[in-house]
Order: structure tokens, then sequence, then C-alpha cells
DNA sequence: GACGGTATGGGCAACGTTATTCATCTCATC
DNA sequence: GATGAGATGAATAACGTTGCCCATACCGTC
């Protein structure tokens, strides 16, 4: 339609095109009080027909961005992906648009590059998934910029919490893993070369909690635990560091999916069967470990609507409360065949 | 160190703490051209105990963001994760971040959208991984931002390409599969509703060339195709289709690892075994597949290389080559034990 | 010592938007 | 008809940065 010279249309073509002030066309685009009716009409109709949109950066010198920055370790992690949906689904309706960057998992300093990025490009918000950073520097974000951050237990005043209940998603695998009979079983986690913060880590409190639960069997003798990594090399290694145990153990607990997928190679690769030599159960309940080549048990936490709460308390908070919010989703045990009574060997 | 008080650290205030002008420091920052190296070290000190990082927004409005935007169909696929890593990689070192944005995978409007939110935010350069538009659209964002498209067939002018040769790549799977004796071998696509630019689309390719090498083979009367989507719902489907012919394939070529992984559950499903009943393959070789409890024979092409590729190709235009290159990756086939020869039944 | 060239630093005007302040107009009330 | 309140629109001044142009200092050469 209208001639696409190089330059962009600005508020004052518009305002022009209109005859009106740019203020006027301002606070028609902005929904602001004080535009009549007639106004608000003739404005649009300039809007529409020179195929205005908003500048972006100059908005950001003013004020808002409407854009919503998402912190992940990495994207190869499936479960990040439900988050993800869940929060757009959450957050699009309100114009709001997410941008994401890697954080690039257990490295403090590219950790931190990553939500300096996120700061200078001015997001409304910010949606921090399983930092690893001190608590004190989650706080001073929290205090310049709207934050909620997902998968950390420490308690604050200035950001949001949404998490999962760790203490109960491996209070159900360990249960149900002795339930089935075994008394020797191992487990697989992260370790994190993070002093002072540990305690507030998932992976602190997966482990713990299956300390504590072997320990109120009388199991106590029997915990094995390998510190590795949350991820399929992790859990390779970490399965072979147990499996190399004499007695070995009868089952394996990994804290995530992915290591368990791991651990799953390992078994076999050591000549072993799941579940008849070994049961192996994870958590996370990966779309992955519902395959029947793989069927998993695993600890389902529902990340879409971990993504969607952390979505509508992002907006809270960007729209004013200063409150802090806990959100925790109670996980729940999906059994699959990956697990089972161990053999009488 | 500073007193950290409310307003942030501008260019002025360093100005001011050097004592020379904002001008001077500008060409620090900029590392521009005309400043002595007294001057480079006075201003760097002030920058330094000021703490001092350029404003995003402002420097929006005069031109570079040192940003690059990622669209990404969606973050699930494990496949994308390579490349984003292959890409930041490449362009971390030249001061460059990467910010990725969901376009949503199949729905035209959602990826405009999402297209539009990167040009909104003024990205230096966009990569712009397996579109769906129209290549108008691609061409009329090229025009305006350093653009390229990794995963798509269409040549242009204005827009670098990455890709990996599928027809090779698929060339490879299923002359695997003849050569181990199989006949009746189906194979699973995606199915778009994209009117006119299916040619260019890679699933459009890999199907082609399926048919093209079983015509070769004088096996045209077995070609069966179940179009439905690259996805594990979308494999699952697809095998179930491809199954309930009669006779049934012995072999199963699944346009992605995704959709291998729903195959296989539907085979497992059937109640037939693989690679006894019945062979799958797969193309992308995500990690998932070389475990040992799935060993998926699949196609390998290196998604590191294609993003750092990218990357280096997106700060050539940036830096102002306007002639356009395509890039492309010659696959290769890992064989594992779902495919075998066929059974005599 | 006058001159020209080069290297270096500074002044100023945008970039497009919006918050604030101000001017005008309408209408009801006394 | 004078007054005041409320509604509406416009003018203006930032926001922080950089490109352009000019001023100055320094150097070597004739």
């Amino acid at each position: 339609m209208v001639a696409r010279d190089r330059r962009r249309v600005t508020i004052t073509d518009v305002a022009r095109h209109a005859q009106v002030s740019t203020t006027a066309v301002s606070k028609v685009v902005r929904n602001a009080y004080g535009v009549s009716e007639a106004m608000r009409v003739k404005v649009q109709a300039a809007i529409d027909e020179l195929g205005y949109r908003p500048h972006h950066a100059a908005r950001a010198m003013r004020g808002r961005t409407f854009t919503i920055g998402v912190l992940l370790p990495h994207i190869r992690n499936p479960f990040f992906a439900d988050i993800l949906d869940g929060l757009t689904e959450e957050i699009s309706a309100s114009g709001y648009q997410a941008i994401m960057v890697q954080s690039g998992g257990q490295d403090p300093a590219a950790e931190r590059r990553a939500g300096d990025a996120l700061v200078d490009r001015q997001v409304d918000g910010i949606l921090w998934v399983a930092p690893c950073c001190a608590k004190a520097q989650l706080e001073q974000l929290a205090r310049d910029t709207p934050t909620v951050v997902l998968g950390r237990h420490d308690r604050s005043a200035v950001y949001d919490c949404v998490l999962d209940d760790d203490e109960v998603g491996a209070e159900l695998v360990v249960e149900h893993l002795i339930a089935l009979g075994h008394r020797r079983i191992g487990h697989i986690t992260q370790k994190d070369d993070l002093p002072g913060r540990a305690a507030a880590l998932l992976q602190t409190i997966r482990a713990r909690t299956y300390e504590r639960v072997m320990t109120e069997h009388g199991l106590a003798a029997h915990i094995a635990v390998a510190a590795t990594s949350y991820s399929e090399e992790g859990g390779y290694e970490g399965a072979r560091q147990l499996l190399a145990r004499d007695p070995r153990p009868t089952a394996i607990f990994a804290g995530a999916d992915g290591a368990a997928f791991g651990a799953l190679a390992a078994v076999h690769e050591a000549g072993l069967t799941v579940p008849g030599d070994v049961s192996v159960a994870g958590y996370d309940n990966a779309r992955m470990s519902g395959l029947a080549h793989i069927a998993l048990t695993s600890v389902d936490q529902d990340g879409a609507v971990m993504g969607k709460t952390a979505g509508r308390l992002l907006l809270e908070r960007i729209d004013g409360r200063t409150s802090a919010v806990r959100f925790s989703v109670t996980p729940t045990l999906v059994t699959r065949r990956s697990t089972a009574p161990p053999s009488r060997s």
C-alpha cells in the first residue's frame, strides 16, 4: 500500500497524517487516559494506514519494553520446554514477549554475563530458571527488576519462587523402591562447587531426602551417592561408579531423567538388565521417559503449570506487587517398567 | 564500592569522573579511531571505577545493539541445542549476545509475530531456523536485517543459507535399508499446509528422495508415506498408519528422530519387536538416539558446525557483506541396532 | 618562521518516545 | 454572565548515546 521508503514510520508521521499532536498518538497507542473516542478512531486509522509500529528502543529509553527475559541453564533439557510453553501461554495475551538467553549451566561467570545481558536489554521482568549464583546476587537483581526464580529453595522477600516440592518427589521415589523390596539403592546427584549455597539447590534437597528416607528405614548403611551431574554423561559415569560397588546396588535413583538415561546406558553396557538386575528411576518425567522403549519410572512435576504461574507472578510484580510469593507444586510418581522388585540374587 | 544510588551510571558520569568529554568516553567504549593510549587508560579506569555499562536502548536508538536474534520453531527439539551451542561459541568472542524466541512451529501467524518481535528489538542479525513462511517474507526481512536461514533449500540473493544435504542423508538411509534386504519401507514425513513453498522445505526433500531411491530400485510399488509431523506424536500416529497396511512394511524411515521415537513406541505397542519385525531409522542423530536402550540408526548432521557457520556468516553480513552464501554440510549415516535385515516372514 | 598534514579531543544535534506541564474548551451551577 | 470543575489536546523537555564536524596540538618540511 504505502510507499515503502527506507525510513521507518514514526509517531510524528502518524501525528502529521492524522493532523493531531504526537502526544495524542502516544496516548492512543498506550491506551492512556484523556482521549476522546473520535480522537482514538482517527488516530487508529492513521496508524493502520501507515503501518506504524512503535520504536522499541525509543520506548525502552522512557520505560517499558514489554519483554520478559528468561534465563535457562541450557535448552537441551526438555523440561524447560514445558516451562516455556506455560509462560508463553500466560503472558502472550498481555502483549508481552518472552526472550530466552542461555546461562550455560554451572559456570557462575557465564551465568552473570547472561543475566547482565537481560538487564542491559531492560526487560520488564526476569524468570530465572535454576540459577546457580549466590542468593545475594539474585536479590540485587530483584531489587531493580521484577524477578521470579524457578527451582530453588531459598526464601526471599524481594523475589518470587516457583518450585516443585523436591522433598516430596524424592521421597516418593525412594519409598517406591523400598516398597518393592530394594535395600541397596544408589543415588546419582549433581555436584556443584558453590560453597555455602548448596542447601537451596534442588539437587541437594533430593539427595538429602534420599539419605533421610534411607535412614528412616534403617538402610543408612546402604546409602551410596555418586556426585556427578544431572546430564546424560553424568548419569552414565555415576551409574558406573555405583555398579562398581560390591555388592552392587539393586536400584538407582537418578536425580534427573537425563542422568537416568545415562544410567540406563551404563547398566546395559555392564551386561545387566533393567529392571531384572537393576531398577532405575529418574526425576522430571520428560516425554522421552514415557516412550515404550525406555519406560522410565519418574517423578512428574507439572512444568507447564510452573511456567504459567511464573508468568502470572511476573506480570503481577511488573504491575506493582512488592510482597513475595512462593508457589510450590506437589509432584507425583509415575511408575513404569524400569522399576520392579529385586531378583533374589 | 561506589554509592549505589538509584540512577544508573551514564556516559556523562564517566566523562565527568575522568574529566574528559562524553565523546571521548564513547570512542573508548566503541574502540573507535582517534583515541590516544593515555586517554584510553584514563577513561577505562573511570569506567571500571564507576561500573559503567552502556545503556542498551540508547545505543539501539543510534545504531547497533550487539544482539543476534535466533528464531526457533520450539526448543523441545534437541538438535536446536547443538545449533545454538555452535552459534554462541562463534559470536561470543565478538561481544554479541544471542537471544532466542520461539516461533511456535507450524503456525505462520505466530511465526510472523515472533519475527516482528526480533525486528522491533532491532537485533543486528537474525538466524531463522526452519522457517515455514513464504520466501518473499524472508527476503523482505533480509533486506532490512542481515539474515541467515538454516534448514531450508530455497536459494536467495539476499540472505545466506546453512543446511545439510537432505538428499544425501535420506538417500543414505533408504540405501542402507534396501542393502539390508528390505523392500517394503515406509516413510513418515511432516505435512505442512503451505501451498507453493513445499519444495524448499527439508521434509519435502527427504520424502521426495525416499520416493526417488525406492523407484530407482524398482520398489515404486512399495512406496508408503504417512504424512503426519516430525514429532513424537506424529511418529507414533504415522507408524500406526504404516503398520496397519497389509502386508505391513518391514522397515520405517522416520524423517526425524523425534518421530522415530514415537514410531518405536508404536511398534512396541503393536506387539512387534525392533529390529526383529520392523527396522526403524531416523534423522538428526539426537543424543538420545545413541543411548543403548534406543540405539536408533540415524543420519548425523553436525549441528554445532552449522550453528558456528551461521554465526560467522551473520557477523560477516553485519560487517557489510552483501553477496549471498550457501553452506551445506554433508551428513553421514550412523547405523545402530534399530536396523537389521528383515526376517523371512 | 610559515605552512600543511596528521592525530587527537570536544561540541552539538539528532534518534523516537513519553511524563509533565500547560492551554483551551465545554458545561453546569449560582 | 461569572465562576469553577472536568475533559481534552498540545508543547516541551528529557532519556543516553553516537555521527558529524570543528578546534587544537603537534610534527616535519621548505
